[in-house]
DNA sequence: ATCTATTTATAACA
DNA sequence: TTGTTATAAATAGAT
């Protein structure tokens, strides 16, 4: 949506990718957070920028937090047990505003492969997908468990490869990996 | 973007909230699949619909499917050792068109896993086309191999588990499986 | 599932 | 970076 259509590729230039990532990841994030608020969405989006910064938006995180601080806020427009649902969204909205950049270090770095560590093992073995009386049957791990195996087979015949090649390679061009 | 502009609150209606859960999901998933291929960026989105059902698009894990995927791809133009760009990229655009719009049922996570398993083979494009002298190197190799170590085991120690609570269940319900 | 009137996102430019 | 504008794209409601 701009000017002209632009081919869904990796932009070429740096520069231009940086300003279309600065756009889009906006545009991302507001989707996410519509999507949570219109349709009751818990989700987590975690993402690096081509800076290698970090970007994280956490509905479940953001909601612990927001009740946390608002048990916690000091001054309440009243002290209504049931507070009010538009006065929480506007202050929604600063926290949004406020945790939408967090430096990059090492614990977000934890947090991430931890993320993805969960992802993967979720997504392998399918727990989310069935009732728990239907988690991976014996012959499912064993399927899943012969798949890897075959994997890293191939794996280590390409390793075994590159390795035969590079050698060759290094021999006449040495120092050029 | 639409007939009327909505207000940012929960959906009441659940049968609306579903619809627009449906179609703004895709939305959401092309956009972070967009911007992971125009920018490079790696993400994990992960989403539990209002239904609990999970889906993911993650651009980082599962490195070991896409390997096992090129390693399979049934028809080569050649054998060659350097695949042909155009080719592949005639496969990927394939793959994509048929996994586009997914069945809302079981199968659509599926193809929704296969979809972000294209995203990966795309980027990992990248690293099969490069010349040859810029191939992996001996430490992504390595790298890859580690990762599917640790996840085959991960597999057998849940196999070990499911095993041992298994032959329990067996003792009890005989013949259930 | 498809259509289409609108709203929204954004590519190029300033 | 910040804003403007022309266009492309997403989508709310209806069929």
């Amino acid at each position: 949506m701009g000017r002209v259509k632009i081919p869904m590729r990796k932009i070429a230039s740096r520069h231009r990718r940086n300003i279309t990532f600065a756009k889009r990841k906006n545009g991302l994030l507001k989707k996410a957070y519509e999507l949570f608020i219109l349709c009751d969405v818990q989700m987590v989006l975690i993402m690096f920028s081509p800076a290698g910064k970090l970007f994280i938006f956490d509905t479940k995180t953001r909601m612990e937090e927001t009740i946390k601080k608002y048990m916690d806020m000091p001054i309440r427009p009243s002290r209504l047990p049931v507070p009010d649902e538009a006065y929480i969204r506007q202050w929604i909205d600063i926290m949004r505003l406020e945790s939408h950049y967090p430096e990059p270090n090492e614990i977000e770095n934890e947090i991430f492969k931890y993320h993805c560590e969960l992802a993967k093992v979720e997504q392998q073995l399918g727990y989310f997908l069935k009732p728990p009386n239907q988690w991976a049957t014996r012959d499912d791990i064993e399927y899943q468990e012969k798949l890897l195996e075959e994997t890293l087979d191939k794996v280590r015949s390409r390793k075994k490869y590159l390795k035969a090649r590079n050698e060759v390679f290094d021999a006449f061009m040495p120092g050029s990996n």
